[in-house]
RNA sequence: GCCCGGAUGGUGGAAUUGGUAGACACCCAGGACUUAAAAUCCUGUGUCCAUUGCGGACGUGCGGGUUCAAGUCCCGCUCCGGGUACCA
C-alpha cells in the first residue's frame, strides 16, 4: 500500500508519547490559550463515533492555535463518579473503583488512537482523593460563607457574627431562609445550639429539612435538574416529592449574577435562553392582603400589580403554612381532604392533570387593600408551594388560570385592562388600558404597574420585588460512589472537618446498598466516625461537585496545597473555548458558573465567568439499517420489493451493510434466529431500508471508532467527522462517506511521491497559480478554523489537493506550507511528511502560514451577466474596470444581442467584481 | 401551550453585507487500465422538455410581498428537532 496509514500511526502516537509532545507549561513569553473539552463519564460501552465529534474539534483548533503561536492548555481527565458504576457494583459486588478504572483504561486507549493533543500529565479524575480532596474543601468554603447582597459577593460568616453581635440581624442584607429577626441582645441570649441553626439559615452551603426529589427506584435524592417531566434523567424511574433532611447549596443568591453573566459570554443564543429560563427571572410586587378574623397578613407575589382592582379571590398552594390556621370550622373538613389529596397526588399525575381545575374554599376572606372589599380564600394545587410566597392574588380576567378557576367556581370576573374580550377568555397580555381601577384607570399597563408599587410602598403593604425560577440545589445523594461530606455530627448539629483531615477518604463497605433502616450505604462503613467518636455524614455529593470546578485543577492539577496556585490562576485565567454537548445547559454549565463565581469572591479564581467562549457540537445520530421480514417466515424481502408483501421491518446490525447491500452471509451468522433466512432479492442484492434514529446498542446502529481506523486510520476519521457538516448541527452518521475523505488523504500523500512511492518533491519555483492555489487555501483554511466551519475547511483541502494534482505540482514551496495547514486536521501524516521533507522536529513546532493577497487576486474578473434577472451568459474582463467600462463590454457582447433582441435597456446595474444585470 | 433552532438534488452538505443555487463529497451509470479483483483515472449525474447542433422551462417546505435581483429580507402557514411547563 503506498500510503500505509496504520504504520504512520503508530510511530507518531509513539513519537508524541516518548517524546511528550504534548506537555504545556507555564510560558510568560506566549499568550496563553485554554482549550477545554467537557470531559466524559468513562461508561462500559466505550466511546462510539458520535463522541470523539468535539474532541477532534477542539484538538484541531488547539493545534492550530499553537502554530499561531499561542500557548495552548488542552487537557483531559474523567467524570469519574457516577451511577452506572455503582448499579453495577449493586448487581455484581464488584467495587465500582475497579469498573471505573477499567472503564478509563479503555477510554484511553481509544482517546490515544485518535491522535489527540491532549497534556496527560495535567489528567484528572474526580473520584481520586488527590482531586476530591478540593472539592470537599471547597464545600467547607461554602458552609464558612455567606452572601451580601449589598456587596453581591460571598463573605465569611465570621463577619455575620459580628454583625449579628453589634445590632442582630436588623438591616444585615443576606441572601437566607431566616425569618425571625433578632437583636443583638436577642442573639446573645441563644444559646450556642439556636446560634447555629440561625447561621445555618445564611451559609451558602447549609443542611435543612426540604422538599426534595425522591427516586425510590435510585434510592436517592435528585437535584431539579436530574429530573424530567417526572422521571429521572438517569434510568427514567419515577420520581416523587418527599421531605428529607439535605444539604443544599445556596446557588440561589447568585440568581442574578447567573444571569448577567451571560451576557458576557460568547455561547450561543439557545444556550444562553435555556439558562435564562432556568433561572426565570421575574419582576413584580409582593403586596399583603390583610385575613379578617386575624392579625395575619396573607403575602402574594404577583407580576402584574397593575391588575390588582381585578382581583377577586385568593389562591394558596395546598401546602401552605397557614392552609390550616385560616381556614373556618365549616371548610375544615373539606379542606383536610383536599389538601390531603392534592398531597397524594404525585408529580407525575399533578403535571398530566394540568388541565383539570380543582380546587376548595377555606372559608376565609381577607380584604382588598385599595377597596377594602371581602376577597374569598381558596386553597388549590394550581398554585406551587415553591413558587413566589405559596399564595396568589387571582385575577380571572387576565391570567388564564385564575379565569378557568373562576369559570370553574362561578366567582366573579372584572376587566380592568382594555383590549381584549374577557367572555370569551383572558386578556393576559401586557398592553392595554387600565378601566374599572380607581386611581389608575385610563394608565398604560406599564405606568400602572409603577404607579401601584409606589402606592404599596407608600401604604407600606408591599414592595417591589424580584423573584427567581431558580431552586437551590440539593447537594446530598444517598449513593455509595461518591465524595463523603468532610462533616461530622455533635449533638446532632453538623461540624466542618479540619483541612488538615483532607481528603476525607471513600471508605470500604459490605454492599452497596441502603441498611435495613434506610441509611446510605455509607452507613455500613466501619468507624465511619471521627477519631473523637462523632458520626461522619453518611451521605455523599452529586455528579455536579467534582465538574464544576475541574477546568481549575487542569491549571495545577498536582498541588497538594491549593486547588490551583495563585501562579497557575493568573496566568491561564479561565477557559477561552468550551466545546461540549448542550444537554449539560441547566446542570453543569450553571453549577460550574455558580462554583466559580464563589471562588472568584473568595479569591482563588480570577474571572467572573469560567468559560469565554462555548460551542456545542451536535448529536451524531445513527443510522440505522432494516430488512424485512415477510410476517410468520424466515423470508426477508430487499427493501424495493417490500411492498408485495405483508412484511415487518428489523433492525439490521450497521456492520454487516455496506451501502445499504446486506452482506447475506454474516446475517445469517449474526443471529441464530436467521441461520435458516432466505432472501428475496433485487438484481441479486439485497437493499436494506434505513432510517436515522439515535445511536444505541439497540437499533444495531453503533459504529466503534476503532473498527473506522482500522480500515483507513484515524487522520481520515479525524477529517471525515469534521467533514459531515456543521459542528453545532445534529447529523446522522453514515459510514459510506468515508471513502471519500480516504481517497483524499491517498491523493494527499501522491502530491509528495513518485508512483514508485517514494518520497520525491521539486525544488523548482512555484507558478503562479500555484501559489494561488496555494494562498487561497490558507486564506480560506485559517478563516474556517476561526469561525470553526472544520467541514468547509475539510471541502479546501480537497480542492486544493484536486487542483495541485491537475497542475502536477510536487515543489517543496507549495507543499510544505500545505502540510503546516493540514498538521491540525491530519497530525499523523502531516508529521510524517514534514520529516520526509527534512524537517527535524514536531510539525506541532511549525508556525502557521500566512497568506498574501497579491497571489490570490486575478487580472480579470468573470462577471455573470443577467437579463431581467435570469443569467444568460459570462464575460471576463480586465480586473479593476469602471462600472462604465463593464456596461459598454457588456452590451457590446455578441450573447447580449441575441437577449436584447434590438431593445434599448430601460436600466443596466452594475455591482463591482459581482454581477451584471440587464433590465428590458 | 410558551421559548429557541431548522427545512436546499437519491444522501451529507456549500453559497460574506440580497448578487452565477447545488461547491466539496457519497451513491449511481458509462468508460479506461487489468487475465481478474483491488486501487487509480476519465465522463455524466437537480427535475422536465429538446437532444441534430443548439438550447429552453421549472426549481432552495407551502402561500403572499419588497427588490433590477430573494435560499438569504418582510407577512401568514405547514412539518421536524431542542428546551420548558400550572413559575402568578
Amino acid at each position: 500500500m503506498e500510503y500505509n496509514f496504520s504504520a504512520i500511526e503508530q510511530k507518531w502516537q509513539q513519537y508524541w508519547r516518548e517524546n511528550k509532545t504534548y506537555k504545556t507549561d507555564i510560558d510568560p513569553n506566549r499568550p496563553k490559550f485554554y482549550v477545554l473539552d467537557m470531559f466524559p463519564y468513562p461508561s462500559g460501552a466505550g466511546l462510539h463515533v458520535g463522541h470523539p465529534l468535539g474532541y477532534i474539534a477542539s484538538d484541531i483548533y488547539s493545534r492550530y492555535k499553537k502554530q499561531k503561536g499561542f500557548n495552548v492548555l488542552h487537557p483531559m481527565g474523567y467524570d469519574a463518579y457516577g451511577l452506572p458504576a455503582e448499579q453495577y457494583a449493586i448487581q455484581t459486588g464488584q467495587h465500582p473503583a475497579i469498573t471505573t478504572e477499567k472503564n478509563i483504561e479503555r477510554y484511553r486507549e481509544q482517546l490515544d488512537k485518535i491522535g489527540f493533543s491532549f497534556d496527560w500529565d495535567r489528567e484528572v479524575r474526580t473520584c481520586d482523593p488527590r482531586y476530591y480532596k478540593w472539592t470537599q474543601w471547597t464545600f467547607i468554603q461554602l458552609y464558612t460563607h455567606y452572601f451580601d447582597i449589598k456587596e453581591q459577593k460571598a463573605r465569611p460568616v465570621s463577619d455575620l457574627i459580628t454583625a449579628f453581635e453589634r445590632s442582630g440581624n436588623i438591616g444585615v442584607e443576606a441572601a437566607t431562609d431566616q425569618e425571625e429577626e433578632f437583636t443583638a441582645v436577642g442573639w446573645r441570649q441563644k444559646s450556642e445550639k439556636e446560634q447555629q441553626q440561625v447561621l445555618m439559615n445564611y451559609r451558602l452551603a447549609y443542611l435543612s429539612e426540604t422538599m426534595v426529589n425522591w427516586c425510590p427506584k435510585l434510592g436517592t435524592v435528585l437535584a431539579n435538574d436530574e429530573v424530567k417531566e417526572g422521571f429521572s434523567v438517569r434510568g427514567g424511574h419515577p420520581v416523587e416529592k418527599k421531605k428529607m433532611m439535605q444539604w443544599s447549596l445556596r446557588i440561589t443568591a447568585y440568581a442574578d449574577r447567573l444571569l448577567k453573566g451571560l451576557d458576557t459570554v460568547e455561547w450561543s443564543d439557545s444556550l444562553k435562553e435555556i439558562q435564562k429560563n432556568w433561572i426565570g427571572r421575574s419582576e413584580g410586587a409582593t403586596i399583603f392582603f390583610k385575613i379578617k378574623g386575624h392579625d395575619l397578613s396573607l403575602e402574594v407575589f404577583t407580576t402584574r400589580p397593575d391588575t390588582i382592582f381585578g382581583s377577586t379571590f385568593m389562591v394558596i398552594a395546598p401546602e401552605h403554612e397557614w392552609t390550616e390556621k385560616i381556614t373556618t370550622p365549616e371548610y375544615s373538613e373539606k379542606v383536610k381532604t383536599y389538601t390531603e389529596a392534592a398531597r397524594n397526588r404525585t408529580e407525575r399525575e399533578r403535571m398530566t392533570e394540568v388541565k383539570t381545575v380543582s380546587g376548595q374554599f377555606t372559608g376565609a376572606w381577607c380584604e382588598h387593600p385599595f377597596t377594602g372589599e371581602p376577597v374569598p380564600i381558596y386553597v388549590a394545587d394550581y398554585v406551587l408551594a415553591g413558587y413566589g410566597t405559596g399564595a396568589i392574588m387571582a385575577v380571572p380576567a387576565h391570567d388564564s388560570r385564575d379565569y378557568a378557576f373562576a369559570r370553574h367556581f362561578g366567582l366573579p370576573i372584572v376587566e380592568v385592562v382594555s383590549g381584549g374580550n374577557i367572555e370569551e377568555e383572558s386578556y393576559d397580555a401586557k398592553t392595554g388600558t387600565l378601566i374599572n381601577s380607581d386611581f389608575i384607570n385610563d394608565m398604560e399597563v406599564n405606568a400602572a404597574i409603577t404607579t401601584v408599587i409606589q402606592r404599596l410602598e407608600d401604604k407600606g403593604i408591599g414592595r417591589k420585588r424580584i423573584n427567581f425560577r431558580l431552586r437551590d440545589a440539593i447537594f446530598s445523594r444517598q449513593r455509595y460512589w461518591g465524595e463523603p461530606f468532610p462533616v461530622y455530627y455533635k449533638d446532632g448539629m453538623p461540624y466542618m472537618m479540619d483541612e488538615s483531615k483532607l481528603p476525607l477518604e471513600l471508605p470500604e463497605v459490605d454492599k452497596y446498598l441502603p441498611t435495613e433502616s434506610g441509611e446510605p450505604p455509607l452507613a455500613r462503613a466501619k468507624n465511619w466516625q471521627t477519631e473523637e467518636g462523632y458520626p461522619i455524614e453518611t451521605n455523599t455529593m452529586p455528579g455536579f461537585a467534582g465538574s464544576s470546578a475541574y477546568y481549575l485543577r487542569y491549571m495545577d492539577p498536582k498541588n497538594d496545597k491549593a486547588l490551583v496556585s495563585s501562579e497557575a490562576i493568573e496566568y491561564w485565567q479561565d477557559v477561552d473555548l468550551y466545546i461540549g454537548g448542550a444537554e449539560h445547559a441547566t446542570g453543569h454549565l450553571v453549577y460550574s458558573r455558580f462554583w466559580n463565581k464563589f471562588l472568584c469572591d473568595i479569591g482563588v479564581s480570577v474571572k467572573e465567568e469560567p468559560f469565554k467562549k462555548l460551542i456545542n457540537q451536535g448529536m451524531i445520530q445513527g443510522r440505522s439499517s432494516f430488512v424485512y421480514r415477510v410476517k410468520g417466515t424466515n423470508t426477508f424481502v430487499s427493501h424495493g420489493l417490500r411492498k408485495e408483501y405483508d412484511t415487518m421491518p428489523i433492525h439490521v446490525d450497521v456492520n454487516i451493510v455496506n451501502n445499504d447491500i446486506l452482506d447475506t452471509d454474516a446475517f445469517t451468522k449474526w443471529n441464530p434466529e436467521f441461520k435458516n433466512a432466505e432472501f428475496v432479492l433485487e438484481d441479486g442484492k439485497y437493499i436494506c431500508g434505513w432510517e436515522v434514529e439515535k445511536m444505541s446498542k439497540s437499533f444495531h446502529n453503533v459504529v466503534n471508532p476503532d473498527d473506522l481506523i482500522q480500515r483507513y486510520g484515524a487522520d481520515t476519521l479525524r477529517l471525515y467527522e469534521m467533514f459531515l457538516g456543521p459542528l453545532e448541527y445534529a447529523k446522522p452518521w453514515d459510514t459510506n462517506g468515508i471513502e471519500g475523505v480516504f481517497r483524499f488523504m491517498k491523493k494527499l500523500w501522491r502530491l509528495y511521491h513518485n508512483p514508485q512511492n517514494d518520497f520525491e518533491v521539486s525544488e523548482e519555483k512555484a507558478t503562479d497559480a500555484e501559489l494561488k492555489v496555494l494562498h487561497k487555501t490558507i486564506k480560506k483554511i485559517s478563516e474556517d478554523i476561526e469561525k470553526f466551519s472544520f467541514n468547509t475547511a475539510v471541502s479546501q483541502f480537497m480542492i486544493c489537493v484536486n487542483e495541485l494534482t491537475d497542475l502536477k505540482c510536487n515543489k517543496r514551496e507549495i507543499l510544505s506550507p500545505l502540510t503546516v495547514l493540514v498538521s491540525s486536521f491530519a497530525p499523523h501524516i502531516a508529521e510524517e511528511l514534514w520529516q520526509q521533507l527534512g524537517n527535524h522536529e514536531s510539525i506541532v513546532t511549525a508556525t502557521f502560514p500566512q497568506w498574501k493577497e497579491e497571489y490570490i487576486a486575478d487580472a480579470m474578473d468573470m462577471y455573470p451577466v443577467s437579463f431581467n434577472g435570469k443569467t444568460r451568459f459570462k464575460i471576463e474582463l480586465p480586473a479593476g474596470s469602471t462600472k462604465e467600462e463593464v456596461e459598454a463590454a457588456v452590451l457590446k457582447a455578441d450573447e447580449a444581442q441575441k437577449w436584447l433582441d434590438g431593445k434599448t435597456p430601460k436600466k443596466v446595474i452594475v455591482v463591482p467584481k459581482k454581477i451584471v444585470n440587464v433590465v428590458i
